[in-house]
DNA sequence: AAAACAAGCGCAATCGGTTGAAATTTTTAA
DNA sequence: TTAAAAATTTCAACCGATTGCGCTTGTTTT
C-alpha cells in the first residue's frame, strides 16, 4: 500500500502541531477560523482519510459487527445477511462474516476469530452440530455483546431473535386439515434445534385441535433434500401413507414432492404439501409450494438492531435483561395445498 | 468491553518490560528459556490474546479483504462467497461483505467504505448499473490490490477471474441444436456486462457452426424472473415461436419453463431450454433444467488466491501485469433438453 | 500600568504491540 | 582477579489520531 496522508502530513505542511489540524478537522472551538479552513482545504486537495485503524486502537472499537452463520448457500441465511447489512450499513457498521459449515469445530474457531478481529458485536446462528455452547459464552465473558438468531438457546443469558416456528408450524398444519388432510407427516429438524421442537410442537397442537390424534411415527427427522427424498421414497411406497406432509423446511418439502412426482403421485391431488421458509424456489417449481414464511430479511434487520442497541447501552453490565424478540410468520398458500 | 489481558499486564505482573514479554511469546533467541517459559504460562492463564487493532496500526495491514458483490441473495454469489471464505479462512484472512445490491451509487459508497476499513485487497463483482469505473481506479491508486470476478471490465488495469462464458454458452446452444432445435432464442444480459456479450457470442458462434442464420430478433434482453417470464409468454404466443431457449440464467431458463407450462406447451417436448448457472434451483424444478455449471464456487477461490498472491508479492508496482483467470463451465444435461 | 482574562495553539500521554540499539547482568577467558 | 565476551533484558521510538492541560500571545478591566 502506498503512503497514505496522515493528519501529520497536514501539520508539517502546514507548520502547525498534529493536535492543532485534529481539532480543525472536527470544527473545534479553539481553532481560528482562519487555520480551520486552511487545514480542511489541504486536506480536501490532498485526499486526507482518517486512519480508521489508528482509531479503532485509540476507541477500542471497530465499528465491525461479526457474523457467524452455518452457510451463506442457503436462501433463508442469505436473506438474513440482507437483511443484517442493510441496518449495519445504514448505522455506519461493516460485516464480517464467517461460516460455520454446520460445524460445531469450525464454529468455535470461529469464535476465536471474531475475538482476534475484535468486532464490537457479534450476530450468531449455531450450528447443527452444536450442544456445547461455552465458546459464545467465553465472548459474553469478554463482554461482546451477542445476539442469537433463528438457532437459538436459553443456555447463555443472551438476546435472541427467531421466527415464530410454533405459530408457523401451526398455521400450515391447520391449513393441511382444513384442506381435508387426515393423516398428516411431519418432516422435521434435529430436535436439538429449538426450531426443531417448535415446529413440532406447532405440528402436534394443530393436530390436536382437530382431534386428530398425535402419532410420532408421523415424524421423521430430515431436514434435508437428500434424507427428505429418501423419507419420502419410503413412506409413500406404502399403501396407506399420509395424505399431507408439513416439512421442516422448503427443501425438504420439494423432496417431498418430487419423490411423489416419481412415484406418480399427484400434488396436490393425492397428498399435500407445506414447507417453512418461503425461499425463492417455492415459487419456481410447479405446482408451487405452500410455504410458511418466516421473512428472513426482518429477522436479520431487527437482530441487527438488537445489537446495535445493545452497543449503545454500554452500561449494561449489571442490569442485564435478555431479550428474546418473535418475527410473525405467515402462511403463503400456493398450489401444493 | 472488558479489560483485555496486555502485554503490560504481564510483564508487570512477572516484573518484566514489554518488550520481553513480547520477545518471549514469539520465542526470540534473545529471551532465556526461564523467562519465555514464566511469561508463556502466564499468558495462558490469563488468556491474552494480542490485540489485532495494534497489531492493525503497527503493519498497516488488516488481515482483512473486502467483498464487493451485487446482491447475496442470488446463488451463485452466495457460492462465490462460499469459495472466497474458504480460502481465506485457510489464510487467516476475514472477508468483509458490501452489497451494492445493484445500484451504482451503493457501489461508489462500498469502495469508500473499503478504503476506511483499510482492508489489504478487495474482490469486486460490480453492478449492473456500473458504466464508470473511477471508483475502482481509486482503489488501485491507493495500491490496494483489486481482482474482479465474473462481472469484469478491460478498462482497468486489474486481475479478472471469469467463468468462460463464451464456451458455456456454445455448448448450451451446440446442445439445443444437436437435439434438433431449429430456430433458437437467447435471453440475454445487459450487453454492457462483459458476461452479457461473452455468451451472446457463444450463441452466435454456435449457430453459425451449424449454418443456422443469425437472427437479432431471437435476442431479447431478459435476465430476471419477472422480465424472462413477461418476455416468454410474447414470445411463446406467438403462432411461430422458437422451438429452443437458451438463457442467461437460470432464473430466466425457469421463467420460460413457467411460461410454456402455463401456455400448456410441453418442455421438452415442444421447446427445450437451457439455462446458465447450475443453480440449486435447477434440480428442483420439474423437469429438472439442463444448465451450465459456471463453478461458483472455484471461481471464488481463484478470485481469492490471485487476490492473495498479489497481496503477498508485494513489490508489484512497477511490473504489473494484469491477469485474466477463466474457470472452464461444464454443460449438466437435464430433463429439458 | 498592572492584573485578569480569553483566544489560539502545542506538548505529551495514550491506545497495544514491535524492534533496533543501548544497558545490564552473567559467563568465559586471560 | 579482572577484562572481554556473551547472554539477557530494558529503553525509547514508532504506527496515527485524540485530548487534557499548559503555554503564549493579545485584549479587556480596574
Amino acid at each position: 500500500m502506498k503512503h497514505q496522508i496522515t493528519i501529520k502530513d497536514i501539520a508539517n505542511k502546514l507548520g502547525l502541531s498534529t493536535s492543532t489540524v485534529s481539532r480543525a478537522l472536527k470544527d473545534h472551538p479553539d481553532i481560528s477560523p482562519k487555520t480551520r479552513t486552511a487545514v480542511k482545504e489541504l486536506a480536501g486537495l490532498l485526499g486526507y482519510r482518517p486512519n480508521r485503524i489508528a482509531l479503532n486502537l485509540r476507541n477500542n472499537s471497530t465499528r465491525t459487527i461479526g457474523l457467524i452463520i452455518p452457510e451463506i448457500e442457503h436462501y433463508f441465511f442469505s436473506a438474513i445477511i440482507n437483511g443484517i447489512e442493510e441496518v449495519a450499513y445504514k448505522n455506519d457498521y461493516s460485516v464480517m462474516v464467517f461460516q460455520s459449515n454446520e460445524s460445531y469445530k469450525r464454529e468455535v474457531i470461529n469464535t476465536q476469530a471474531v475475538l482476534t478481529n475484535r468486532v464490537d458485536g457479534v450476530l450468531v446462528s449455531f450450528s447443527k452440530e452444536t450442544r456445547d455452547f461455552s465458546h459464545f459464552q467465553r465472548l459474553i465473558d469478554n463482554e461482546i455483546p451477542v445476539v442469537f438468531f433463528d438457532r437459538v438457546t436459553d443456555e447463555l443469558q443472551a438476546d435472541q431473535v427467531v421466527a415464530d416456528d410454533y405459530q408457523g408450524a401451526f398455521l400450515a398444519v391447520n391449513h393441511l386439515i382444513e384442506k381435508g388432510c387426515k393423516q398428516i407427516a411431519h418432516f422435521a429438524a434435529p430436535q436439538s434445534l429449538a426450531i426443531g421442537r417448535s415446529r413440532l410442537s406447532g405440528y402436534h397442537d394443530a393436530l390436536l385441535k382437530h382431534n386428530i390424534p398425535y402419532n410420532p411415527a408421523q415424524v421423521v427427522l430430515a431436514d434435508t433434500f437428500e434424507t427428505a427424498k429418501k423419507a419420502a421414497h419410503e413412506i409413500l411406497r406404502k399403501p396407506n401413507h399420509p395424505d399431507g406432509f408439513f416439512a421442516v423446511n422448503d427443501m425438504s418439502a420439494i423432496a417431498i414432492i418430487k419423490a411423489a412426482f416419481e412415484l406418480g403421485i399427484k400434488v396436490p391431488g393425492e397428498i399435500k404439501v407445506v414447507g417453512f421458509e418461503n425461499s425463492k424456489s417455492s415459487a419456481l417449481i410447479e405446482p408451487e409450494l405452500t410455504s410458511v414464511d418466516q421473512f428472513g430479511f426482518d429477522l436479520g434487520r431487527e437482530a441487527c438492531l438488537l445489537l446495535l442497541k445493545r452497543l449503545k447501552d454500554v452500561d449494561d453490565s449489571s442490569d442485564f435483561k435478555p431479550v428474546k424478540k418473535v418475527i410473525k410468520t405467515r402462511l403463503v398458500v400456493r398450489g401444493t395445498s
